[in-house]
DNA sequence: GTCTATAGATCGATAGAC
DNA sequence: GTCTATCGATCTATAGAC
């Protein structure tokens, strides 16, 4: 049995980390300063995780963990097309645009070169999925007549990426502060009601 | 007057150091390996850059400039709304999707947070510069009457970002080798097809 | 398990000869 | 301007005491 006290340190140093490389970076962070941090010895740190890579996979994967929870379930059972698009919309703004969400990508897109197991841990288990669920619940919809599209994988894609917008970019970029929750509230505004013109059955259907 | 023989070495570093820090990002890459690659001492190319840093402007600035000058202005005098869209969708398609803009893209992301100047250099010369053409192009649409939005620039953010799409994140990361042409092509006409729906301006008039 | 101390390697930047 | 040689700092990782 590993002892509660080793069990701590474990979590100190997997904290410190994960604190410190998403604020500054892998590069920039050495193991000296996450020990000093923690804290804890430079030689127990290395007892816990055999490398410094080691540690960035721990951290991306508890990260990835963690932000997935914040993704709400959307229940489509109730309530018509625009009010369960704006529920998904939601949910997906608070998340992409949160300084946690944002740093773990820069982080991940940074080290993509060295580590490319590493980035496709992060896009299944963060983009994927979420595009996933998205197409499923679109399918739903789809099913109870409210909606109706060739592609739902598709469908899911142009909404999440509708919603990301040139200003995810400029956050991702850091050359902009993070939206503030009325101007998330246009911006979702603006999105569903474009979306729902592109997916309009009338339309689609004089395709 | 400067000599042309060190003109001609400052252009030989400067194209190692774009060749290496594209390839294989900013941190890993050290003055050494570029003197030994441009060929030349590393006392000469401190001669020619302050710093590691400056040399890393210098690359950007002159990629950047480079990276611009492919994206074909378009005519929009001549054709319909479709024909277009579909030419300034190529154009832009074949830009981002390129090894060049997305290695240079990495490097950005990157080093934002140490170098916040190159975010704004980058973004500015870059995604904003195609951004503001897009959405004069709309403009001019919308005054023939062959358009109309409330705001050109919302509409040339959804066609840009329509045209990344979750493909443009699996090639960023690394995860997905770039599309071929007939891939891009395919996914240009889904694009604009959903596009005009989105934007067709019965709908649009019925809001 | 945890600590201090240090090995071993690499890096950015510079001094001095030509 | 260009070169060789090197300084001083920093980094990852480990050895050995407790």
């Amino acid at each position: 049995m590993i002892s509660s006290a080793s069990d701590a340190k474990r979590q100190a140093i997997l904290k410190a980390a994960t604190r410190m490389f998403l604020a500054q970076g892998y590069r920039t962070v050495s193991m000296e300063k996450i020990a000093q941090a923690a804290p804890v010895s430079k030689a127990t740190l290395y007892n816990h995780f055999d490398s410094k890579n080691a540690l960035l996979a721990g951290v991306i994967a508890e990260t990835c963990e963690s932000l997935l929870q914040t993704m709400t379930l959307i229940r489509i059972d109730e309530g018509d097309m625009e009010s369960t698009l704006n529920k998904i919309a939601a949910s997906f703004v608070e998340l992409i645009f949160s300084e946690k969400a944002l740093s773990i990508h820069r982080l991940i897109i940074a080290e993509s070169r060295e580590f490319p197991e590493l980035s496709r841990l992060f896009y299944s288990t963060g983009p994927q999925a979420a595009l996933t669920q998205l197409a499923e619940n679109l399918q739903q919809l789809k099913n109870k007549g409210q909606f109706q599209d060739v592609d739902s994988f598709f469908s899911a894609d142009v909404f999440f990426s509708l919603l990301k917008g040139d200003l995810y970019l400029q956050c991702l970029l850091g050359i902009k502060p993070l939206p503030a929750t009325e101007e998330k509230q246009r911006w979702i505004e603006q999105v569903v009601s474009f979306y729902m013109r592109g997916m309009d059955t009338t339309t689609w259907r004089n395709k």
